[in-house]
RNA sequence: GUGGUUGUAGCUCAGUUGGUUAGAGUGCUUGAUUGUGGUUCAAGAGGUCGCCGGUUCGAACCCGGUCUUCCACCCCA
């Protein structure tokens, strides 16, 4: 018979219990900023329409979609053509029309419009939940991850992306991660930015190659957007702007010109003001780009100088459900990538220890009639708030007790013959190794003290 | 998608220039102790050396392919 492999497929994991319980941790402290700030949570399915992700996260993105097959003798009904001619692209159409979802936001959008008459707008919403990308992993990088967003959508306010820069701040606090850099741009900036050199046409390219400054220093950058189509002249202009240190006022005189970057301008320093005034600590950085195609305002990023990439990410979208038949609702949110901040928690020591699995109590079994007894028992030690447990066999003593030590069991308690005839429990302390026996009618008594 | 890297006992890893029967630590089983774990001692079980093919008298070791791991690029939480 042949060995089928236990790997779970590339990029994807399994939990071991304390694992498991650390990951609940982070989605329990971020819920509770979620729901202390008014937002509701929502699920939407694994499964989207292929129609309704692709073209939304750029070229790359499309190639990153898990697509499923259709069900039944898909090839028949595949198209001829793009068969023959062994087009991948051309022929997933007709032979894939559902797809793994690739973040939470697009899906959120197509949510918005489908159930547009049973929301209040704004619509504050959260969301916890697995996506899938067809990523080569890494460090940092998983096929199958979670991603906890947190939205507002159908407001144009200034307000929303100062209560998100505040929430990031209490997330990471409440998960006890310090020197955490929140960084902000805004693709309004940007645009000026590339208006302002004459080639607005090529927004994405150039924001794309300008992102990577910190990785791959001005020279980089500047071969890159050579690369790319601009002239020498061209990424001079450029130039003062990225090193401008990220001052307001000389970012002021280069955009003088363009009204979109003006605009934009002024609503960073709305946040920026606000934030400040609340004392939520913000980085303007001209370089961020994020790749993400449907940015329309503030861009935000979360950093951490442990961890090689951003750990939480988003920004405002003015326009996402327009392409599912409702325009003119703006929207804001941010995600919290909770797997690379389980990563950096891990090697900065930083979860909690009473997150570690653990069973205050464990009565052995002796044999039917003490196993009866402390089933009743231990009722009323759960009603007293310990957390309980019968071995299930009549197995050896030894093998219980050792079982009882690899669980982390606080106290172990015994009735066997003995203790059945007498109305008795012994009660061993497996720290201590210290064991005494009681009557039965004070056993809560006695673990309680 | 591009380039590199890794794979030997359940786990962590040694393994010499290609040479007889592939090792250690830890874990596991049993016993010292049939009502006492975590310590100690003794014995034992456990391997198609990731998989497929090639070179060779002979391959864990060399070559090719493939899968897996990790890393970088692209891109991103």
């Amino acid at each position: 018979m042949n060995k089928i492999s236990t790997n779970s497929p590339k990029g994807t994991r399994d939990f071991l219990p304390v694992q498991t319980k650390r990951r609940q941790w982070i989605f329990d402290q971020l819920k509770s900023v979620f729901e202390s700030h008014a937002y509701v949570p929502i699920e939407t399915p694994a499964m989207e329409n292929l129609s309704t992700l692709m073209g939304k996260y750029g070229e790359e993105g499309d190639r990153l979609i898990f697509k499923i097959l259709n069900s039944g003798d898909y090839l028949r009904k595949a198209d001829e053509q793009s068969l023959q001619a062994k087009d991948s692209n051309k022929l997933i159409s007709s032979i894939s029309e559902k797809a793994l979802r690739y973040d939470l936001t697009v899906p959120f959008a197509r949510y918005v419009v489908a159930h547009q008459n049973d929301l209040s707008f704004p619509f504050k919403r959260y969301q916890i939940q697995p996506v899938w990308r067809a990523d080569r992993p890494q460090k940092g990088r998983y096929r199958e991850f979670y991603q906890c967003d947190v939205d507002v959508i159908g407001s144009t306010g200034l307000w929303s992306e100062v209560e998100l820069v505040g929430m990031i701040h209490k997330g990471f606090s409440k998960l006890g991660l310090e020197g955490v850099v929140v960084k902000v741009n805004h693709r309004k900036i940007l645009a000026g930015m590339v208006e302002v050199i004459g080639k607005a046409d090529m927004l994405i390219p150039i924001t794309v190659a300008i992102d990577k400054i910190d990785k791959i220093g001005m020279e980089g950058v500047q071969k890159e957007l050579l690369e790319k189509g601009l002239t020498e002249n061209e990424i001079k202009m450029l130039k003062p702007m990225l090193e401008g240190n990220n001052d307001l006022s000389s970012m002021r005189d280069f955009l003088s010109s363009s009204e979109i970057g003006m605009e934009g301008l002024n609503e960073l320093e709305f946040l920026l003001n606000n934030c400040a005034k609340l004392n939520f600590d913000l980085q303007v950085d001209c370089s961020l780009a994020r790749g993400l195609n449907y940015y329309t305002g503030a861009i935000l990023e979360v950093v951490h100088p442990d961890f090689p990439s951003s750990i939480c990410g988003g920004g405002r979208y003015d326009d996402l459900t327009g392409i599912f038949g409702l325009p003119n609702v703006s929207g804001v949110g941010i995600s919290f990538g909770a797997d690379r901040i389980y990563d950096l928690l891990e090697a900065k020591n930083l979860f909690p220890s009473s997150l570690k699995e653990s069973v205050d109590l464990l009565f052995l079994n002796m044999g039917d009639e003490e196993a009866s007894l402390a089933l009743q028992l231990s009722s009323e030690l759960m009603d007293a708030g310990f957390s309980c447990m019968l071995y299930p066999d009549n197995k050896n003593f030894k093998k219980q007790m050792k079982y009882a030590n690899e669980l982390g069991v606080k106290k172990v308690l015994i009735i066997g013959t003995e203790e059945l005839t007498n109305s008795e429990v012994s009660i061993k302390d497996m720290e201590s190794g210290e064991q005494i026996r009681v009557s039965q009618k004070d056993l809560i008594k006695t673990l309680k003290s």
